[in-house]
DNA sequence: GTATTGCATCGACAGCTGTCGATACAGCTG
DNA sequence: CAGCTGTATCGACAGCTGTCGATGCAATAC
């Protein structure tokens, strides 16, 4: 990984950012970018741990609290938080004994808004599932 | 898969939706289901494919369009295509000669609003990424 | 009918992923 | 110091994934 890292977390350029992906197609830097976020999203296990950090109180959990509730072993769970880090979705810290993990927003947010459907434009669009329009089309 | 894709579209129970996952943690299930739609997205190639869909004019386009645009060959793209249509993410219809797919918006905003987070309550945990409160810990 | 075009499926294969047990490391405790 | 506990890393391995060329099927054109 390296500084892959940070290259992910420093993203405050507005490119991909805001533009949900119906105004405009993505550009393949892009697409790979958010490809390894929703990678990080694409696996059960990840999903529950990340809602488990994101709704324990805080904001944020150990990695104590994070194991019991799985039928993985230890290793598992430090390589799916490991996952989640590198893919930006997480921050960590050890603090004394306990490593802590939460939940970093703005990757969130980011992706969300990414998905965000411009309501008006694409509900029409499923509305009419079989647009009437097909003769534009030929 | 057979009739799963018929789980994923019909869920208009309020179990997932609406309900993103940092106020409580996702059961298993719900979990199971949700990877699945954001492992279809966790391809470079898939996600230009959507975003390609979605922003093309009516909502729709036929995979005619969608082919030229990448570096892969037409098996691999029609590949990429039933993944995301396994996924509920994408419909499709064939309409002549020609094959048309379309963005399914409810699926889109399902993923969507799961990630997003409560602006006021994750923002503040991340505020104090390296809370004060650290001496509860020792 | 045959030929052609658009798309899907098949079979194969390299590379990645999730999982485990074993082990190493970090920090606390006594 | 030694011992213990919480996490991370390592090495291995089965299974999945993305890709391809070859082929099949559907609809139009001739």
């Amino acid at each position: 990984m390296s500084n892959l890292e940070l290259s992910i977390l420093g993203q405050d350029d507005a490119v991909v950012c805001c533009s949900p992906m119906v105004r405009e197609p993505l550009d393949e830097a892009a697409a790979v970018d958010l490809a390894r976020m929703f990678k990080a999203l694409s696996d059960p296990v990840r999903l529950r741990l990340l809602s488990l950090i994101a709704s324990h109180e805080g904001g944020e959990a150990c990695v104590c609290d994070l194991t019991s509730p799985f039928d993985v072993s230890q290793p598992t769970i430090s390589h799916h938080l490991k996952v989640l880090r590198e893919a930006g979705l997480v921050g960590s810290e050890r603090r004394g004994t306990w490593v802590y993990y939460w939940v970093l927003p703005a990757a969130l947010a980011r992706l969300s808004a990414l998905l965000e459907a411009p309501v008006g434009a694409a509900l029409d669009a499923q509305a009419v599932a079989v647009p009437a329009r097909a003769g534009g089309l030929t």
